[in-house]
DNA sequence: TCTGGGGTCCTAGGACCC
DNA sequence: TCTGGGGTCCTAGGACCC
């Protein structure tokens, strides 16, 4: 038996962690930049704001209803994340990190343990220890421990916010209850395809034979059938090891020449080269992106991207950030307001297995250079040691209008407790 | 005026090989 | 009129996830 074990609201919850009075209250907390609503309590949403929903369009319903409205604090929400997983790895023999508020635990081979008990455990104990309220579904695959995850959140107050499916008569209950498209795996493009057959349940889903669910899904879709009548079709993802890895933004303003566009360009691949640092890893090709603003429909749009390969394997910021720049000088055209760039790195080879090119190699006296740049940068702070390419004045900020304090990894933000 | 960022997997089609 | 068959690799684009 599998768990997926969510976290409620994960954004929100964290910042009322440290901000109890507004246990009751809407809260919201913004993508990048202030711009959409990610994460939103249960007030909010029987508000009526929707997910990713943009936040200027509801700038006067925050201001009427009290809405308490926070910027993303990925430090504060990557260490929270970091003490609920840690304790939920105690919990269970196995267990596979899905995302930043979600894991998978295996229960395979504890046929004597009570997991109604187990799922009550983990509901009790996480929130006392960190004050993250979750919610766990147990079931014999993924898709289905998904479904009754949805299902013990939609009847907390019935289900004490765990659920398990162990019986047939569970399984086919929870199918013809939830809805084809709330299906872990079947997005909006499917759902209306399937709408058009009469396809509204996940239960009638799984009564249509594997053939036709290939044609209009492929292979994805007959797993995901099978997955729902109960054989476990998801392999075990190992995440440890990332395949691509991108630093992409949105500007605050529209750019329209080439300098302004490289500066950030060249930040976004050094950033790209450092997370590649961590992973121990060279990569061997780049995609640069450009895009115009998708939302204004009366401007000319011009989205090119382009892939460069690198002639040898690397994980230098100053190699990366050049042949990005090469990609970026062959896609820019004059004459477009340019809204989001972007640099995404992928194959990759490990560190250690060095030089294959006879003639061209990265420079090896970067190597010990980029080693002092990331002790630095650590030491010191982000971005302290920049390439001569990059922004160097900086005189673009991301908008961040209501950032909480860093209140559990940076030591001056601690909370003060008085007796 | 404003509307995020970072991933994975699959398929079709083109280029190329013998 | 007719113009093979069987591969691999790469890329772009679509669909989905959080």
């Amino acid at each position: 038996m599998y768990a997926l074990v969510d976290c409620n609201n994960f954004y929100v919850s964290c910042e009322r962690v440290f901000r109890p009075e507004l246990r009751n209250r809407p809260v919201v907390v913004l993508s990048n930049n202030d711009g959409c609503v990610v994460s939103r309590s249960e007030e909010a949403k029987a508000l009526g704001i929707g997910m990713a929903a943009p936040a200027y369009q509801h700038e006067l319903l925050f201001r009427q209803q009290g809405v308490a409205v926070f910027s993303s604090n990925y430090p504060l929400y990557g260490d929270m994340s970091n003490r609920v997983m840690n304790l939920l790895g105690e919990m269970a023999p196995d267990m596979e990190i899905y995302s930043i508020d979600e894991c998978f635990l295996n229960f395979t081979g504890c046929d004597y343990l009570d997991l109604e008990a187990q799922g009550k455990n983990i509901c009790q104990k996480i929130p006392q220890y960190t004050g993250i309220p979750v919610c766990v579904g147990f079931a014999p695959t993924k898709t289905l421990a998904k479904a009754a995850n949805n299902i013990a959140k939609k009847f907390k107050d019935k289900t004490g916010g765990v659920y398990v499916i162990d019986t047939e008569e569970k399984r086919i209950k929870a199918l013809r209850w939830m809805k084809v498209d709330a299906v872990w795996g079947i997005g909006r493009r499917s759902a209306k395809t399937l709408a058009k057959f009469e396809i509204k349940t996940a239960y009638d889903f799984t009564q249509q034979s594997d053939a036709w669910v290939r044609s209009v899904m492929s292979v994805t879709g007959v797993r995901l059938k099978h997955e729902l009548l109960g054989t476990p079709m998801i392999e075990r993802e190992e995440l440890e090891v990332r395949k691509n890895i991108a630093t992409t933004r949105s500007f605050e303003k529209n750019y329209t020449e080439l300098p302004e566009i490289s500066e950030r360009v060249a930040t976004f691949a050094v950033s790209c080269a450092e997370k590649l640092r961590r992973q121990h890893m060279q990569c061997n090709a780049l995609m640069v992106f450009l895009m115009t603003n998708r939302h204004r429909k009366d401007q000319q749009q011009y989205n090119p991207s382009t892939v460069v390969r690198l002639p040898f394997a690397s994980n230098s910021g100053i190699e990366i950030a050049h042949y990005a720049a090469e990609g970026l000088k062959q896609i820019f055209r004059e004459g477009y307001s340019y809204k989001k760039a972007g640099v995404i790195i992928m194959d990759f080879t490990p560190e250690e297995e060095g030089q294959v090119n006879l003639f061209e190699n990265s420079d090896p006296r970067h190597k010990p250079l980029m080693v002092a740049v990331d002790k630095i940068n650590r030491a010191l702070g982000e971005q302290k040691i920049k390439l001569g390419a990059q922004d160097m004045q900086q005189d673009w900020k991301m908008r961040q209008e209501s950032l909480s304090p860093r209140y559990t990894t940076r030591l001056k933000d601690i909370i003060v407790a008085k007796v």
